[in-house]
DNA sequence: GTGAAAGCGCTAACAC
DNA sequence: GTGTTAGCGCTTTCAC
């Protein structure tokens, strides 16, 4: 193996103790021995053995974060937040990917890499409260993207029926009547996707508009094809839909390009909304109108919290953070601005 | 910390050395004493330290692939295959970013993580050959995506220069004259920029068009607002370009959007390649003409490269692997079909 | 087929 | 301010 503390010992001409309390300072040591041990150090090219140390004392430094995927723009932007949050904290993120499915969720959460993580952030698709009461690993998890209630772990969420109901209400408000959904899941276990269906239909009742199933198109993934996919769906309806409000970006953006094969102008024939604000949507055409989470917080916030736990320094209840969100406006229900 | 072999040893009656066999299979085991070691690790649900276990045999399953950023499709897209490529083979994937920055691969190529990795691959923008024959570290590396001759590391490239050629060509076959190109770097260092926009300028050599430095646009970055702040640069000079090609798809994109707001028509006016094949120029409007590398292989084979070397089965020198890649034709050159 | 024990590199408790 | 040493969990050699 490399060069070891014993190593450096040796050719400083001093105990192991010393070595190590140079390089972790838990203890003060003579500027000479100091001086001579940052010399060994040089020469000999040492850095300590995390294997070792970890079996020492418990801990790797090392996170894991679990997403459904990567090749989604929004868990990329998260997952860029949470590696360089944690890198500030000295930890190193370690990628785990569930697929969105519920067993590599369950997996996860029950340590599959618990003997080499010190802690995970999840963010779940399907897992339930009780799923998570059930849970018996004893690393430290902290939840993220999703409201789930009383559950006994910190959680990073936005409030999705409450998004949900506010880029409805944008819809209705430039006169939308007839209002699709893209992205509903068969699995009712999704959790974002059943919120945000429940935040369609609330927002519905409370427009005093009738709840028309015709209009939910359900999906089997959340990606631009999927959005692609489901336009010509609605559009083939004797009465076809004037906005469509889809489950996030990746769909709205297929839904943007089906418009163009389709002929159908946006927003004049058919108004769009998504959701995530993913940096493609500011360069689509037309731009997109979405909602918009604080995903560098989000991910920032959740390192910071299962760190806090690690460290000791957050000892306080389980707690959910409700993390801010807004409607941004664009192009794809707007239009061009005249002067433009 | 949790259930050992010495609490599983105890529980089952046995050694920890029995244990460890029936874990591990090294050494054969009598019927009855596996099984009571089975029930033991059921009930009390054991699983290897690996940190420990690191220790020991001086390694952890864990490899690192260290890339420029992860807010590039491209990059999100090789990482996705090598995570999952390297999950089959029994392989962890630790993430680390460089930022394309000098110091931080270098930082990674000599073995920043070095204490907790088996391995590394790495996406190199700026180190060059005297860069990787200068290394120290003894841990095996996997270059990937550029290409480096000469070197005694494996890498899994395509050939830049062959591949901008080949977008070059396109551009003039369809009549382009006046060709610009956006995603230079200042940094003469960054190979990737370098060799594409050397492929650049060799095409237009072997066309017998003169090189204009004016028609050479440098970014600080490689992503969309590079390319929409580009494309007004070339648009105001005296006589504007008739054809962009792009560093990258996501430049492209910028592009096509800043054309949409200066009323330049697509690919009319000016046509559009890219380089990459991310799926979002798959749903842009218009679709995106691009060079498509095949990520998903360069991910697998990078892993599997790096694998055979840590596992011994592969001791052959040092190979340069070049990956195909193709030219995808579509509407940012071509045009909407007729038909549709 | 099984067990005892050394030792991987490190930290921290304990001595001086 | 410095040194000695036990022991974290594991694999593997050596004995039986």
């Amino acid at each position: 193996m490399g060069v070891s503390l014993k190593d450096i010992a040796k050719r400083a001409g001093v105990s192991v103790a010393t070595v190590s309390n140079v390089v972790n300072g838990y203890r003060p040591v003579g500027e000479a021995s100091r001086e001579r041990v940052r010399k060994a150090i040089d020469e000999l090219g040492y850095s300590p053995n995390l294997s070792a140390r970890h079996l020492r004392n418990g801990r790797t430094g090392i996170i894991a974060l679990a997403i459904p995927e990567l090749n989604n723009a929004y868990f990329a932007e998260l997952a860029d937040a949470a590696i360089r949050e944690a890198g500030l904290h000295g930890y190193t993120v370690l990628l785990d990917y569930t697929d969105g499915d519920r067993e590599k969720e369950l997996l996860v959460s029950e340590g599959f890499r618990a003997q080499i993580i010190d802690g995970l952030i999840l963010s779940p698709v399907q897992l339930d409260r009780v799923d998570l009461f059930n849970r018996t690993s004893r690393t430290p998890l902290v939840l993220v993207g999703e409201r789930v209630h009383d559950v006994p772990y910190d959680h990073i969420a936005i409030d999705n029926v409450a998004a949900s109901d506010e880029a409805m209400r944008h819809l209705l408000d430039i006169g939308r009547q007839r209002i699709a959904f893209i992205g509903a899941q068969t699995d009712a276990n999704r959790m974002p996707a059943h919120l945000r269906l429940l935040g369609y239909r609330e927002a519905l009742r409370n427009a005093g508009l009738d709840y028309d199933p015709r209009l939910v198109v359900t999906t089997d993934r959340f990606g631009r094809a999927d959005g692609a996919a489901g336009l010509p769906q609605l559009m083939a309806l004797p009465e076809p839909p004037d906005a469509v409000f889809a489950y996030n970006d990746l769909i709205a953006i297929g839904v943007l390009r089906a418009a163009v094969e389709l002929g159908i102008r946006v927003p004049d024939d058919i108004a769009v909304v998504g959701f995530d604000d993913i940096e493609e949507g500011r360069y689509s055409t037309p731009t997109l109108t979405t909602i918009s989470p604080d995903k560098a917080s989000i991910g920032r916030r959740a390192v910071a919290a299962l760190i806090g736990r690690l460290d000791g320094s957050r000892e306080a209840e389980p707690e959910e953070v409700q993390m801010p969100f807004a409607l941004v406006t664009r192009e794809s229900t707007l239009g061009r601005p005249a002067s433009a």
